[in-house]
DNA sequence: CAAGGATA
DNA sequence: TATCCTTGG
């Protein structure tokens, strides 16, 4: 699960129409990933074409990407790079419970409870080969830039924001704020009902900003000390964090002591934990240096035959979509004309 | 998730 | 017209 710092931030109620004319650094798994967790039939499983490639993703991805660019959006996938080592424990651990959820899906299939079916089948979600390489041509044919990270996409993704080539990375997860990601935007997305996982009640989920020199300016922290209160919570490389230490009870111990070596309760643990790597991978993390971000030319024609010819799209639905896509991107191009 | 038809 | 519900592949 990832790093639980969201009682400790400040998150600001946003919009999607403020990152207009803005280049958004989207973390490329996290975004893929929820499209594959969510989009899928009444049964729980995921959309197909006829080959019985999964193609939940790239549904999830065209229209997402048409809404950012008829808003003026300009949106940069980062994909993720190889997973620091420290990670594999983090790793293991999310494929055990991928392995549990398996078991619960199929019971709950010869038991007919289709809702359970369906929360155990997103639970079970995970990346196959060729789903990275899609993403990449459907981006590619929009003319949309997407960068390979080195290893953790959201390291690069933050380091964009921090020489400006990017105002904001979006992810769920909270480890932006670690790698010092100037602005992090969560629920990047326009669509505002999300169901509650237990009944089918829903609430409004908007876009959400935070803001990294507020947050640390509101906690009181200094960047690492951030970093080490976010160690005491448990990040991808020390998931179990500490025993009997949540949220408030790390950022009240870092308050105090300031950094893990002279928190005195603590020290039998910290002894079994490499938090001086740790905090490398945050404060110096590993990141693709970029020169110029790209933005090209998008490819309706292509877009349309790609999904309809080689993934099974109907192709009416595709076509209607970009054509509005097209429509508007032509008619705020007239009103900029008559400007000048 | 996002679109679009159904519904009231 | 605004919300609900189903569908997409």
């Amino acid at each position: 699960m990832g790093l639980d710092l969201k009682p400790l931030l400040v998150r600001e109620k946003t919009q999607l129409e403020s990152f207009t004319n803005k280049v958004v650094a989207i973390d490329a798994y996290n975004a893929i990933y929820q499209f594959l967790a969510i989009i899928r039939g009444p049964e729980g499983l995921h959309l197909t074409d006829s080959q019985g490639r999964v193609t939940s993703h790239i549904t999830g991805l065209l229209f997402r990407n048409i809404n950012f660019l008829t808003m003026g959006i300009k949106p940069v996938y980062v994909f993720d790079g190889k997973p620091p080592s420290l990670k594999s424990a983090e790793i293991e651990k999310r494929k055990q419970i991928k392995k549990e959820a398996t078991v619960k899906y199929e019971k709950a299939i010869s038991a007919g409870d289709m809702e359970d079916a369906r929360k155990y089948a997103q639970q079970t979600t995970s990346m196959r080969d060729g789903m990275v390489e899609d993403s990449k041509k459907l981006l590619d044919l929009f003319g949309i830039p997407h960068i390979q990270a080195p290893s953790e996409g959201e390291a690069t993704a933050a380091s964009l924001t921090i020489t400006g080539q990017a105002f904001a990375s979006a992810s769920q997860d909270f480890d932006s704020i670690l790698f010092g990601a100037k602005r992090l935007v969560r629920n990047f997305t326009n669509s505002g009902r999300r169901k509650l996982p237990n009944r089918n009640s829903y609430i409004e989920v908007l876009p959400e900003m935070i803001e990294f020199q507020k947050n640390l300016d509101s906690m009181g922290l200094t960047r690492q000390e951030l970093v080490d209160t976010g160690i005491l919570i448990g990040t991808d490389f020390n998931p179990d964090g500490f025993e009997r230490v949540g949220p408030k009870t790390a950022i009240k111990m870092i308050k105090q002591h300031k950094r893990l070596e002279d928190i005195p309760q603590i020290q039998e643990q910290l002894e079994q934990i490499p938090f001086d790597q740790i905090r490398k991978i945050f404060l110096e993390p590993e990141v693709a240096k970029i020169d110029k971000i790209e933005f090209g030319e998008t490819d309706y024609e292509g877009i349309v035959k790609y999904l309809s010819e080689e993934r099974d799209f109907s192709k009416d639905r595709v076509e209607t979509s970009m054509n509005r896509l097209k429509k508007s991107l032509e008619k705020k191009s007239q009103t900029l004309d008559q400007f000048f």
